[in-house]
Order: structure tokens, then C-alpha cells, then sequence
DNA sequence: CTGATATCAGTTGTACTGATATAT
DNA sequence: CATATATCAGTACAACTGATATCA
């Protein structure tokens, strides 16, 4: 009676945890290889749509905003300024801080970058029909959500 | 006329890729934790477990199964083999293989990891119905059947 | 000869930690 | 004092590359 009845022989092929390191492996080599193919990288992505979306900010806040470490901010930023995409100027009323805005060029640069995710986008749902898209989308914002709370700070 | 409408506001919080890596990330931190809790590793338990499932291979054989790189088996299997979970011999046929196979202590540490991996996918689809459950597998299983062709080598 | 195998050494990228100076 | 900010230095780990010796 030590024997419990064998799991699902396709244990690995059908892991949920395994299918989406899959999935996310692959979105990230097309956004990776599609961004570096412009010159640019997932965070500078992210940070110029946190900008244009929420507005001009702190580097703390664009941490949070999107998703970056602040201690990986300042690097993104620097390349992001390097290349005329946003300007980094200080905080009158609150001199620790750096306010971040994107640039005319900027608003450009972002332009690009959404039509090329768009279509990379495309690339990796490319098996899905458009409602199952919608759905697939739908679960993961659901997963999301939950997780809101225990992911990490962005310290 | 050079103004083309506005992409979505929210593009960030809905994109698939970002959506996808993030559930990802999240099922990366559950598993490698709960692993980590008793001593395991990620590419332990999927070794085990495709040699469990398909029987004795050689290395190379099982970096294909597993999806690890060729360089990386050999530390995989040599903390295995010390914890006495696998078992490396020569192959007689053909000298220049080694026999991987799972030995009896390696089937009851695939048990445990097996309880233990199954309780972590259960936290992490927590807020979905085994419906949905369902069609989240069912999506990424389309998803993973078309990247086949495209993914890299494990070489 | 080509090709596969096991192994080793090393790079790159990213998440993540820790500390510091400065200001609130 | 405690807290937040920008910055820098550095770790840990996984994915990935390249080379080598051995053998089919």
C-alpha cells in the first residue's frame, strides 16, 4: 500500500508552470530580438509607455509604474537620455528626487516600438484564434491581479 | 496626418508577452522555492521525471527530453548521482554514451517532488476554476506545439 | 571524413541584495 | 529620529556559446 496511483505520464508536457516558462521564453527571445534589431531593450519599452501613459514622474515611481528595480532604473535611464528619448531634470520642491519626461523624440522612438510589438504579438499568439487571445489574456490579467500582492517590492 | 490613433492606454497591463512573463516569474519563484525546501532544483525533478516516463537514456538523449542544455546535464546529473538519485553508466554499444537511469531512491524522490510540484500549480492557478485551468493549459499547449519548430537546439 | 557525445570554461542578461549620500 | 530617493557595487542563477577529446 506504499504504492499511490502514478501521476499523469505527461507530467512535463503538461505542468502549468512549465507551459508558461515556455510561452514567456518564447514572447521574450521575439520582444528581445525584435527590440535589439532597433537598438532598444524590454525596459526602455516599458519605461517610455509608463511615461507617455501616466506622465512625467520620479525614477522611484517609474520603478513601480513599470516594473523595474530601482537600482536598474538608473541604467535604463541613462541609456534612454543618452539617446534623446527623455530628459532627467530635478525636483524643485523635492530635491531628492529626479523628475523623468519623455521627449519629443521620445514620443517618436515609442511610436516605433509600438507597431514592432504589436506585430511580435501577433507572432507569438500566432496560433491562436482572436477569441482565444481575448481569453488567454484574460486568465493571465486574473493570475495577475492575485499575484499583485506578493510580488516583490522594486525595491 | 501623421498622428495615427493612439494605442491602447493600458498597452503595458495587457500586453501577452509582459502577461505571460509574469505568471511565469511567478510560477518560477513558487517552484524553485518549494524545490529549494527540500534540497531539489528545477532540472532534478524534470529529469527525474523524464526518466521516469520514458526510460533509461543517455545524456544527450535526456538533455532533448528535459529541454537542458547538453553542458548543463552534466552538473544536473552529477548532483543527482550524488544524492543517489540516477545512476551513470558506460554504455557497452556505443562507448561514447553514458546510461542514465532512475534508481529506486530516485523514484521515491520523484514521488515527493511530485506531491509537492502539484500543490505549488495548485497555488498558483488559485484564482482560476478547473475550467479555466483547463483552457489555460489547452492555450499554452497550442502555443508550446507551435514553437516547436522555432525553438533553439538544446545543443 | 562528418557527426554525435560528454565535459569544461566562459559569457551574457536579469533578477535581486546591500550599502551610501542626500534629502524629507 | 525614521523614511524615501538616486546611485553604485556586487551576487546568484539561467540561458547560452565555444572548444576539446572521444568515439560511431
Amino acid at each position: 500500500m506504499t504504492d499511490s496511483p502514478r501521476p499523469t505520464p505527461d507530467r512535463l508536457r503538461t505542468l502549468p508552470s512549465r507551459l508558461l516558462a515556455q510561452a514567456a521564453q518564447q514572447g521574450d527571445r521575439l520582444v528581445t530580438g525584435g527590440l535589439a534589431a532597433v537598438g532598444a531593450r524590454r525596459w526602455h519599452y516599458a519605461v517610455l509607455a509608463a511615461l507617455q501613459e501616466y506622465g512625467p514622474a520620479s525614477q522611484a515611481e517609474l520603478s513601480r509604474r513599470a516594473g523595474v528595480y530601482r537600482s536598474d532604473m538608473v541604467a535604463v535611464l541613462n541609456e534612454l537620455a543618452d539617446g534623446g528619448h527623455v530628459r532627467r531634470t530635478p525636483d524643485r520642491d523635492d530635491k531628492r528626487r529626479n523628475v523623468i519626461t519623455i521627449t519629443e523624440q521620445g514620443r517618436r522612438r515609442l511610436d516605433q516600438l509600438d507597431g514592432l510589438i504589436d506585430g511580435i504579438q501577433g507572432e507569438l499568439l500566432a496560433p491562436l484564434s482572436p477569441a482565444e487571445r481575448g481569453e488567454l489574456v484574460r486568465l493571465l490579467t486574473v493570475l495577475a491581479a492575485h499575484y499583485g500582492d506578493a510580488m516583490p517590492d522594486r525595491m
